[in-house]
RNA sequence: GGCCACGUCGCCAAGUGGUAAGGCAGGGGUCUGCAAAACCCUUAUCGCGAGUUCGAUUCUCGCCGUGGCCUCCA
C-alpha cells in the first residue's frame, strides 16, 4: 500500500524490508494522567492500519505485523505529578497504564504486539547511549548529564524541515552551563534529590525523553524498520531527535516511512487542560460508545485535524446504527445481490494512504444495497458477510442486540411485567420482553392501539425498540 | 517572527484541471392502525482577491481565518 511519508512529503509504497513482515513502531503516552480522545484517535488509526495489513484480503495477501508501542513510564511529568499527588511516580505510571489498557480493550485497540516500558529497558537504553558516545555524537558533563550534540549530526532537521541555524532558542531557560548548545538534548539525566534513578556508567540517573523510543524501537524491530508513527505534534523535537540518535548509534536509516496523525479538536477548539475542554477516553466511551468514536475517527483523513463535536458524534451513533441494521435485515434464499466489486474497491482505497473515509462510503453503499435487496426479496446473506468482514478490518464490531440485553435494567422490566399482569416462570429480561410483545400483538389484533402504543413506548424507555413487520414484531436493544 | 497543515452543503467529511463521495440533520413520497426502520426523490459551484489556462474548487501568488510545531504534548 501507499502511505504519505512525512520525511519526503510524498506518497510512498510500503515495501517491507523483510518479505511478508511489517515492523511498526508508534509512540505511546507518558501515563501521568488519564488518556483523552486524542490518544485514542492516534492509536485507533494505527490499529486500523495494522488490522488492514494483517487482513488476508489486502493486496499483499496479508502481512505478519510486529506493532510496538511504548510507555514512557518515567519522565519529568510523572515526577512532577507524582510529587503533587504524593505518590511514587512509577506506581502512578503503573496505575495509569492499567487504566489506559483497560480502555484500549474497550476501544478494541487490539493489534499491538509489544508494549515496552522505559523502566524495564534501562540496560538497552544505556547501551544505545554508549554507542552514541563511542561514535562521537555525545558528551558527558561533570554533573553526570549526557547530551546529544545536535551539530554533529549533519542531517538534523530532515524530518521537520528545520535548519539548526534558524532555531530561536531561549537561552535563559538553560540550567546546565556545561551544555554546549541549547539545541543539545539529554540522553541521560543525572539524578536529582528524591527522583527515581538507575545506575549507569555515568552515575545514577534516568534516560532522557527521546532515547527510550529509539532504543525500544530498534530493540524490538531492528536497526531499520518499516513505519514509525505518532501525532504530528511529535515531529519536532521528539521524532527529529529519535532519528538523530538512532542513526548516530547505528549509522543506518532508522525508519523508512514516518506516518503522522492529525490532532483532535473538540467543538472546533484545541483540546487543552487550560481550556478545560479535554475529553477523556472514559468519558467518550461513556457518552458515545467505542464504535461511534471509531467511526468518527475513520470518517476523516488521518493526517488532518479531526473536529469532534457533539452533533458529529450524534451523527456517528446514528450512522453506526444504520450499518448495524443492515447486518440484521432478513435475507431471502434465492438470487444473490451483486457484490463482486465491493472488496476490490475497499482494498483500492485502503491501499491509497489508508483512506478510511472512502472505505466507509463504500460500506454505506453496500448497506444500502443490502437493505434494498432485502426489501426486494434477494439473498443478501453473502453481502452481509462481506460487510461484517470489512467492518472487522476497520475494527468496528457491530454489537448484536442479544449482547446488549444484559445491559438493560431488569428491575424496571419486572415492574413493567407486573403492571401488565404478566405471569411467567422465568423472569429473564428476554422472556419479559417477549411476553410484552405478545401482549401488545394481541392488543393490536383487538384494535386496542392505545394499549399497544403504551407498551411500545414503555419498552422504548427501557431501550428496547420495536419494529412491526408483516410477519412479526422485531425487537432490538438500542 | 519562522516552519507546516487546513478552510468544501445546517453539522461531520471525501474528492477532482472540464461544473463536487458518504454519514447526520432537513423537505417530499412509498410502506405502516400509527410509528419506527428501510427504500425512492430532493438540498452546495468549493474562505476572499488576482494570475496561469480554452476551462480552476482543484495549479501559482497575496490576503483573511483556524490548527500544529519552534525543545511539555497522540
Amino acid at each position: 500500500m501507499r502511505i504519505i511519508n512525512t520525511l519526503t512529503g510524498e506518497l510512498e509504497e510500503l515495501d517491507p524490508s523483510q518479505k511478508g513482515l511489517v515492523n511498526i513502531y508508534v509512540c505511546g503516552v507518558t501515563p501521568y494522567a488519564d488518556a483523552h480522545v486524542g490518544h485514542a484517535m492516534s492509536l485507533m488509526v494505527y490499529d486500523v492500519l495494522v488490522r488492514y495489513l494483517r487482513w488476508p484480503g489486502n493486496k499483499s495477501g496479508g502481512y505478519k505485523v510486529n506493532f510496538v508501542s511504548n510507555y514512557t513510564d518515567i519522565d519529568d511529568k510523572l515526577i512532577e505529578r507524582g510529587s503533587f499527588l504524593d505518590k511514587d511516580p512509577i506506581q502512578l505510571a503503573e496505575d495509569q497504564i492499567n487504566k489506559w489498557e483497560d480502555e484500549q480493550k474497550r476501544l478494541r485497540i487490539t493489534s499491538i504486539t509489544h508494549r515496552p516500558r522505559v523502566t524495564e529497558e534501562i540496560g538497552a537504553i544505556c547501551e544505545s547511549i554508549q554507542k552514541i558516545l563511542d561514535n562521537g555524537f555525545g558528551y558527558i558533563t561533570s554533573t553526570g548529564n549526557v547530551y546529544f550534540r545536535v551539530r554533529s549530526q549533519p542531517n538534523y532537521g530532515k524530518l521537520s524541515r528545520r535548519s539548526i541555524d534558524d532555531a530561536q532558542v531561549d537561552l535563559s531557560a538553560e540550567d546546565d552551563e556545561e551544555k554546549e548548545s541549547p539545541l543539545d538534548f539529554a540522553l541521560w539525566k543525572a539524578k536529582k534529590q528524591g527522583e527515581p534513578s538507575w545506575d549507569s556508567k555515568w552515575g545514577q540517573g534516568r534516560p532522557g525523553w527521546h532515547i527510550e523510543c529509539s532504543t525500544m524501537a530498534q530493540k524490538y524491530l531492528g536497526d531499520t524498520f518499516d513505519v514509525h508513527g505518532g501525532g504530528v505534534d511529535l515531529i519536532f523535537p521528539h521524532h527529529e531527535n529519535e532519528i538523530a540518535q538512532a542513526e548516530a548509534a547505528t549509522g543506518k536509516t532508522f525508519a523508512n516511512i514516518w506516518m503522522h496523525n492529525g490532532m483532535v479538536l473538540y467543538q472546533g477548539e484545541k483540546m487543552s487542560k487550560s481550556l478545560g475542554n479535554v475529553v477523556s477516553v472514559a468519558e467518550a466511551i461513556d457518552r458515545w460508545g467505542s464504535d461511534a468514536l471509531r467511526l468518527f475517527v475513520l470518517n476523516s483523513y488521518y493526517r488532518g485535524p479531526n473536529n469532534l463535536t457533539d452533533e458529529a458524534m450524534a451523527g456517528s451513533i446514528r450512522a453506526l446504527d444504520r450499518l448495524r441494521r443492515a447486518l440484521r435485515v432478513p435475507s431471502i434464499s434465492g438470487e444473490e445481490i451483486a457484490t463482486e466489486e465491493v472488496k476490490a474497491q475497499f482494498v483500492e482505497v485502503m491501499e491509497d494512504d489508508l483512506s478510511t473515509a472512502k472505505a466507509l462510503a463504500i460500506l454505506f453503499d453496500l448497506a444500502r444495497d443490502i437493505n434494498r435487496g432485502s426489501n426486494e426479496g434477494y439473498d443478501v446473506s453473502g453481502a452481509q458477510e462481506i460487510l461484517k468482514e470489512l467492518l472487522t478490518v476497520l475494527g468496528l464490531e457491530i454489537l448484536e442486540s442479544s449482547d446488549l440485553v444484559k445491559d438493560i435494567d431488569r428491575t424496571s422490566l419486572v415492574k413493567l411485567a407486573q403492571v401488565h399482569n404478566i405471569v411467567i416462570e422465568d423472569l429473564t429480561s428476554e422472556n419479559i420482553i417477549l411476553a410484552l410483545i405478545k401482549l401488545r400483538s394481541e392488543a393490536r389484533e383487538a384494535h386496542n392501539y392505545s394499549l399497544a402504543d403504551e407498551i411500545r413506548s414503555q419498552l422504548q424507555s427501557q431501550r428496547v425498540e420495536l419494529e412491526d413487520t408483516i410477519e412479526e414484531t422485531k425487537w432490538s436493544v438500542i
